[in-house]
DNA sequence: AGATGTGAACACTTTCACAGCC
DNA sequence: GGCTGTGAAAGTGTTCACATCT
């Protein structure tokens, strides 16, 4: 019994596909700064070049929200903004707690998108007895002591990590216990949690190496004829273009720049060949 | 021409799959941990464990890298390491530099695990005068007119964006051109750049506005789950939870105080309502 | 004409399950 | 016996291309 893991009721459900989630916040970026300049409606192609994705792309992620759009026409800013912010749950209000008030703590508790969208920080917590009533993005911190009752008090069922990675995995067993079911972490640790209570990381340090991965790619490869600025695709995640074929000549600046060549987020294996610092 | 965007090479070659790259790091960081305990060996089991991925992944993501396992054994800590750094590129120097030090900025600036790998904040930029010259750990913050100069004489590849979301484009502009193939943006924007540049992003309010949307759903859900702690799985991604199936009630502990109810206001043709800035 | 919505093809990722080596 | 390494299967995600509607 205890084994059976066999089957899972798939993810069919009739959810959204979990990579149509996570740009939907992105879309509504675009569209909340289109409606901000009166834009009446929009087209897929304009709406995806603002989000930074495909077109189809686009269109496919609004297809699972339903139909949305007008035919010939384009999509209604407005309407999408409100179907959207609807789906992401933003309608309602979501308070916030962060743990962990150091520069980083500080820096989430006055970071600007965050009120402005759903989420309130209803509390700022910090281990440091030094730091309790010291206000900080106009609220006052409170102690680790008064987690529980807090997290209770105001109803919190989301908290953001931002201690030290040593405390981590400890106030996160205090959130869950007292209530909180979705935790974004921004401490490089791994956390384990019940099933049930969803963890995102933010991790700095894991960014970083993903982009030396592929700045070491790129050292080994032809700068290309530079084919001019293109609009970014943002992340560098996706394919992204035609790549180099095989070329051999070894142009390389003798400077650090000239890299700008094809060959993008794309992966494409080429020599290794290690890069001056 | 431009218009051909026909065929791609395909990502055959050589190379490691993004999903994978993605996670190299999260394993030398348990290798680490490993090493730093002086353990010599792991299974794929352990590895995992530590690492919060599943087993099965993890060999295979190994199996990419090359056959670095002992059958009936396991892994070589120090060896593993080694190869993994290597992989990444962390066996070379990389200087970085940092632009826009507000709380954010000087956040990153504190950040241990940055230098510890590979990485080195060669500079601090901003462009606030009153700025210039103050110490934030221990690096003297320099003026954005220096940028360039900054850029070559250090032979930096990789720049971190921290300004408000209004600047990060132009910021961005001036990294590429003096040479910066390697962006990572915490800015609340999307970031155009020529082909050939990677940007990868750190937002905040998406991975709150994601959470919330899961959150959200938990809210309509029987309180069921709480199967008893398992090994978080890390990423919120995935299915996780299905909660569907029948469910045995049996809540851990208390205190689930059902933030909100699901499903909001009226499905259909609402009051769209501005969002706030 | 112009743009959405979507089935179908393709590409990438994860998981299974077991052969093969220690 | 134990554990890695890997084909094959299953599941997800992306792109194409075009029917469909305004």
């Amino acid at each position: 019994m205890a084994t059976g893991r066999n089957h899972r009721p798939a993810t069919r459900s009739r959810g959204i596909p979990e990579a149509t989630v996570a740009r939907l916040p992105l879309y509504l970026r675009a569209l909340t700064a289109l409606s901000e300049r009166s834009v009446p409606t929009v087209s897929s192609e304009e709406l995806a070049a603002a989000a930074g994705v495909n077109s189809a792309k686009l269109r496919k992620d609004f297809s699972y929200l339903g139909s949305y759009g007008t035919r010939g026409v384009g999509y209604d800013v407005e309407y999408l903004v409100y179907q959207i912010s609807r789906e992401l749950g933003l309608t309602q209000d979501w308070p916030v707690v962060i743990v962990g008030i150091g520069n980083l703590g500080a820096a989430l508790a006055n970071y600007g998108g965050f009120a402005s969208r759903g989420f309130r920080v209803a509390a700022l917590i910090d281990a440091d007895p030094a730091m309790a009533g010291k206000p900080v993005a106009g609220i006052a911190v409170q102690h680790t002591d008064e987690l529980e009752k807090i997290i209770e008090e105001n109803g919190v069922s989301i908290g953001v990590i931002a201690t030290p990675a040593g405390a981590a995995q400890q106030v996160c067993d205090r959130l869950v216990a007292a209530g909180v079911t979705s935790i974004l972490n921004f401490a490089p640790t791994v956390l384990s949690v019940p099933e049930g209570v969803d963890v995102r990381k933010v991790d700095l340090s894991i960014e970083l190496q993903i982009l030396a991965f592929h700045e070491q790619r790129k050292a080994g490869e032809e700068p290309a004829a530079a084919a001019g600025p293109v609009a970014g695709s943002g992340a560098a995640a996706g394919s992204g273009a035609a790549a180099v074929e095989a070329a051999a000549g070894a142009a390389r600046a003798g400077a650090r720049k000239a890299s700008a060549s094809a060959a993008s987020g794309g992966p494409e294996g080429d020599v290794p060949a290690v890069m001056p610092a």
